[in-house]
RNA sequence: GCACCGAUGGCGAAGUGGCUAACGCGCUGGUCUGCAAAACCAGUAUUCGUGGGUUCAAUUCCCACUCGGUGCUCCA
């Protein structure tokens, strides 16, 4: 496949440097707060990568770093007046479970910064022997840019006219140049520290990615991960320190996921347009919509968040489902018809393809809904075969296998959500319709489902409409077909 | 302020130097149904932010402007 390199700013083939695997790493979360849905658009998209990836026959070894330590977990961790491991545990722990709800596969390797304190250590020495690394008078270091040349090439920012005392803090002048930056910052009083050969400190937060990322993937990776914000200075810092040490080109290819808008503006907590996940579960939205919503936007695109796109994306996958399901069912007539596997055959085309060239996801899907218009139009008018099936049905998995909608575990999703609400006092913040919702039994809708059968039956109809609009009104809706009464959550 | 990116129907959104500007949702009408729902059919942008330019031809290339976003500082 080909996908766009921030490296170079072309689309060029994403292939495995000689290894029989693709050596990925992404920037994970700093878990000092619960997730947002713009970080998860990021982790959506590197999860639809990786997915399509090992698709398309490749091994993918795929690491995330967990940031467990940085400025303001210290800050909150303290004010909580926590362990920051207690209180990291706590945010790290719910990225997971979030993650999970969105059907993000888990990467194979989990790198904590408090768990590589020592290689980080290693690599800052290693620095040092090529006075690449320095310490100032408070005890910290620093990296000394200088030294690395091609400094910029991945943002490409031109750095000149803009550097020694043009722009120097007030509080870093111990450093040699404004923009050096630190690799390991001296402890403080009352703030978790390490004791290393570096001294008393804490590590920068730039190496604790080169450090991981060497660690587990080797000196030189396929694919490297992240936010369009992270682009400069935080993986620019880590190509300095990891080529610097290493002197080979530490990610070969790199990927920037755009950040969304939310209602057409920047989501922020100003704004009042700020979500986590678990905001917009309470709220009554379905994980596999948000996922579905976030992933259709092609990454290299800025998205712009709005409900009615929400409900949109939810509709959407109503209809996938329900397609899915009539397929499953079958009872087509024998033979296969020639006209329906061509639209078979474009339609698992069209989605490779559009994958293929550089992650285009919104053509992905439209290559399915091609096939589903196509599929239950035939059906309709009598023309689709049993021998069609099995290869629509094929589609659909391949198809599935990257966007993971069809599998209908939202109410399970919900219910978690809201056991969470309860646990922490913020149930009330749930929506209302939601609680009701969920509190009635599947026992309980198929007893009242069987009641307006019979009521049908006996043709009294104003009672069999009574119990469906009543049910609707809690969100479940009944649907009348050839084979019997189907009933679902809306 | 400097640099970069974007602007497509009611909404989300793909795409291309020239065939009817994908796809989804919504809406309207029809088929089906006791009525609905689901599903299907038809309709729903003479037009791609504004103004100029290049070209036989531009939504697509260039310039300016407006608006939105991003980076220059922590941020997915």
């Amino acid at each position: 496949m080909e996908l766009f390199n921030t490296l170079g700013g072309r689309i060029e083939p994403l292939e495995p440097a000689g290894a029989p695997e693709l050596r990925m790493y992404c920037c994970g979360p700093t878990v000092y707060d619960y997730g947002h849905i713009g970080n998860f658009r990021t982790f959506l998209h590197v999860d639809v990568l990786r997915r399509f990836l090992k698709q398309q026959g490749m091994t993918v070894k795929f690491v995330m770093n967990i940031t467990d330590v940085d400025d303001k977990i210290i800050r909150n961790a303290s004010a909580a007046g926590k362990p920051i491991s207690e209180y990291t545990e706590k945010y790290e722990k719910a990225f997971f479970e979030d993650s999970r709800s969105l059907g993000i596969e888990e990467p194979d390797i989990v790198a904590r910064a408090t768990a590589c304190i020592a290689d980080m250590v290693t690599l800052i020495e290693k620095l040092a022997q090529e006075d690449i690394a320095y310490q100032t008078e408070d005890g910290s270091w620093y990296f000394r840019i200088a030294r690395f040349p091609e400094y910029g090439k991945l943002s490409r920012k031109d750095f000149e006219g803009i550097e020694d005392g043009a722009r120097v803090d007030v509080d870093e002048y111990e450093k040699d140049a404004a923009r050096d930056f630190a690799l390991w910052k001296a402890c403080k009083p009352g703030e978790q520290s390490w004791d290393t050969a570096l001294g008393c400190g804490r590590p920068g937060w730039h190496i604790e990615c080169s450090a991981m990322a060497l660690k587990y993937l080797g000196e030189s990776l396929d694919l490297h991960c992240g936010g369009e914000d992270l682009m400069f200075p935080h993986h620019e810092n880590e190509i300095a320190q990891s080529e610097s040490a290493t002197g080979h080109t530490f990610a070969r290819h790199w990927m920037h996921v755009r950040f969304l808008l939310v209602e057409g503006r920047k989501m922020s907590k100003s704004e009042g347009n700020f979500y986590t996940l678990r905001d917009l579960l309470l709220k009554g939205y379905r994980a596999s919509a948000i996922r579905f919503l976030l992933i259709s936007v092609p990454y290299r695109h800025q998205m712009n968040f709005t409900f009615e796109s929400l409900t949109e994306s939810t509709n959407a996958i109503d209809r996938l489902r329900t397609f899915h399901q009539r397929m499953l069912k079958g009872g087509f007539a024998e033979g296969r018809d020639e006209a329906v596997a061509a639209a078979t055959a474009r339609a698992e085309q069209g989605y490779t393809a559009s994958l293929a060239n550089d992650l285009n996801t919104a053509e992905a899907r439209a290559a399915v809904f091609d096939l589903v218009r196509a599929a239950n139009s035939a059906a309709d008018a009598g023309t689709l075969r049993a021998g069609n099936v099995g290869e629509i049905l094929r589609v659909l998995d391949l198809f599935d296998g990257v966007f993971a909608v069809l599998k209908d575990n939202d109410a399970e999703i919900t219910r978690a959500a809201l056991g969470w609400a309860e646990a922490e006092g913020r149930l009330s913040e749930a929506a209302p319709e939601l609680v009701e919702n969920l509190s009635f039994s599947d026992e309980e809708i198929d007893r009242l489902v069987a009641e307006r059968t019979q009521a049908k039956k006996s043709r009294n109809f104003a009672r069999a409409d009574a119990i469906r609009n009543d049910l609707l009104g809690k969100g479940i809706l009944i649907e009348d077909s050839k084979d019997g009464v189907r009933w679902r959550r809306k």
